[in-house]
DNA sequence: ATAGACCTTCCAGTTACAGTAAGGTCAAAG
DNA sequence: CTTTGACCTTACTGTAACTGGAAGGTCTAT
């Protein structure tokens, strides 16, 4: 199957799976043309990344991810412990956004937004 | 005022001050000795940088913030169109983020996490 | 034969800096 | 007077994970 069709399958941009190849996630076969062609493991493949991609994990996550879905033997501990490291940082980071939500919300509600020059957001701004 | 002192003032590192003046924000003085010499106004500007960065403006946010900061004749509604925008941007990706996080602590809950190979994270991420 | 829809590789750009190298300057100590 | 160490300068590279574009090859249908 070629890239443009695979990426529809595995809803990824052509150009995000010929970047996944340079950098060793996948290796699809290559028809006598140099096309790319991809089996049904590629795509399985393709699917996992597309998915873990989804959910936030980073690209060397994904490497170790993969490692592991392809290890039989392996302990559902480390695939667990790569989860769980990925939920903290997300939490740290839905915190640190509520954070400036609370502080936006605050001021976008006390500025008139009208044509004077009188705004609560620039003097908070400017004050540090 | 040397760099270094003036980031302390102004809680960035010389590194983001420099990166700063590369992209037009501010605009320090030199000393004889090619030094950058900061003037109290150039501290105040870069306070108003490091807030404004500090509540998730962008460059580009904080370039037109800036603008506006300096025009006595501003619209207070000007100001509140981009912080309101800027609002909207960081709710959608805290929804975003949220998501993820109800996902994963399912995943994360629902998962063994021992030396057993089953795992229904590595399950959840192949199904797509 | 040709049009158009694919495919290929390679290079540049994105965000907001951080790291590092090579070298100039300054103040204090020996 | 020199040396040391802390500071400063510019310039180049690297980061994450792609996206866009150029130049050119291939395939299919007309």
């Amino acid at each position: 199957m070629n890239i443009k069709d695979a990426g529809k399958r595995v809803g990824l941009p052509p150009k995000t799976i010929r970047y996944y190849e340079d950098i060793g996630l996948v290796t699809p076969d290559r028809a006598n043309n140099g096309y790319r062609d991809f089996s049904d493991a590629h795509l399985h493949k393709l699917t996992f990344l597309a998915r873990a991609r989804s959910l936030g994990f980073s690209i060397d996550d994904c490497r170790d991810l993969l490692a592991l879905w392809e290890d039989q033997d392996r302990a559902s501990g480390d695939v667990r412990a790569i989860a769980k490291e990925h939920l903290a940082a997300i939490e740290a980071k839905i915190a640190g956004l509520q954070d400036m939500r609370a502080t936006l919300a605050d001021l976008v509600q006390s500025c008139a937004g009208d044509a004077r020059p009188d705004c609560p957001i620039i003097e908070n701004l400017q004050r540090g």
